[in-house]
DNA sequence: ATGGTAGACCTTCTA
């Protein structure tokens, strides 16, 4: 089972680049972020007619995750619990039918820029909240496998120019210290244990010449609880995708399970 | 030190 983590940057502004890779690549399972759309908007009929099923959680203009899948998708949350006043669009978990069901989340953590704020204060809380529901999921001892947009740099090595990024929200010791936590409660970083090597980047600015110059940094994670890790057999970072015509600032992060 | 780009929406916010 293929599955894949993609920050698209509007689903509708990037529709034919999103179908071009689907076509090509057919993923078993794809989570996106950031649709910037209500879920009515959501372009479901291209998607459908290769086979998948949908379920949106969606918002306007900002936020908005998605999960695709080839079989039928269950037990569907919508929302990360902890908060009931939270209204950004940034976590759906649906479980992956089959002869071996997958929990998958596409997850959209926030941003935090600028530190300081009470925006870097709602990306810890989020983090902290996202810390207690992956604590209770990994009691469940299924495969489980937490992909998205994280929004953190979790070591200097995951940027080709780690100095330009102290002062940012993504590489914070706070962001990075809930970044550790989380492994700390049994996940497996796919992307270490599969490769490893440094200079794997998944997202680009759009702006200064970062794809030219190569400025990129590695935020996009898969997440594996000891069930879906016993399963992996490797990981791609589809970095060629950030070079097609009106590409998206992340490029496709695929993970791949044994079942 | 600054501004550089992209998307949604409508004048500014988010990233």
């Amino acid at each position: 089972m293929r599955i894949a983590t993609w920050n698209v940057n509007s689903i509708n502004a990037r529709l034919e680049t999103v179908r071009r890779w689907f076509e090509q690549e057919l993923p078993d399972v794809a989570c996106l972020q950031e649709l910037k759309c209500v879920d009515e908007k959501f372009p479901a009929e291209p998607f459908e007619r290769l086979g998948y099923n949908i379920k949106v959680f969606g918002q306007k203009t900002y936020n908005g995750v998605a999960i695709l899948s080839k079989t039928p998708l269950e037990d569907v949350r919508r929302g990360l619990p902890g908060d009931e006043a939270d209204e950004q669009a940034r976590y759906i978990e649906a479980v992956v039918s089959g002869p071996t069901p997958v929990r998958v989340a596409s997850i959209y953590l926030p941003n935090g820029n600028p530190i300081g704020t009470e925006k870097f204060a709602y990306k810890l809380a989020w983090m902290d909240r996202l810390n207690a529901h992956a604590r209770e999921l990994l009691a469940l001892e299924e495969p489980l496998a937490l992909v998205g947009d994280y929004n953190v740099i979790p070591e200097p090595r995951d940027a080709e120019h780690p100095a330009n990024w102290t002062g940012d929200a993504l590489f914070q010791p706070e962001s990075r210290a809930a970044f550790r936590a989380l492994k700390w409660l049994g996940l497996t970083d796919a992307y270490l244990e599969a490769d490893g090597a440094p200079g794997a980047y998944t997202f680009w600015d759009y702006q200064a010449g970062a794809w030219q110059r190569n400025n990129g940094i590695r935020i996009d994670h898969a997440l594996l609880s000891p069930q879906a890790a016993d399963r992996l057999v490797g990981v791609a970072i589809h970095r060629d995708v950030r070079g097609w015509e009106k590409p998206s600032d992340h490029v496709p992060l695929v993970v791949e399970l044994d079942v």
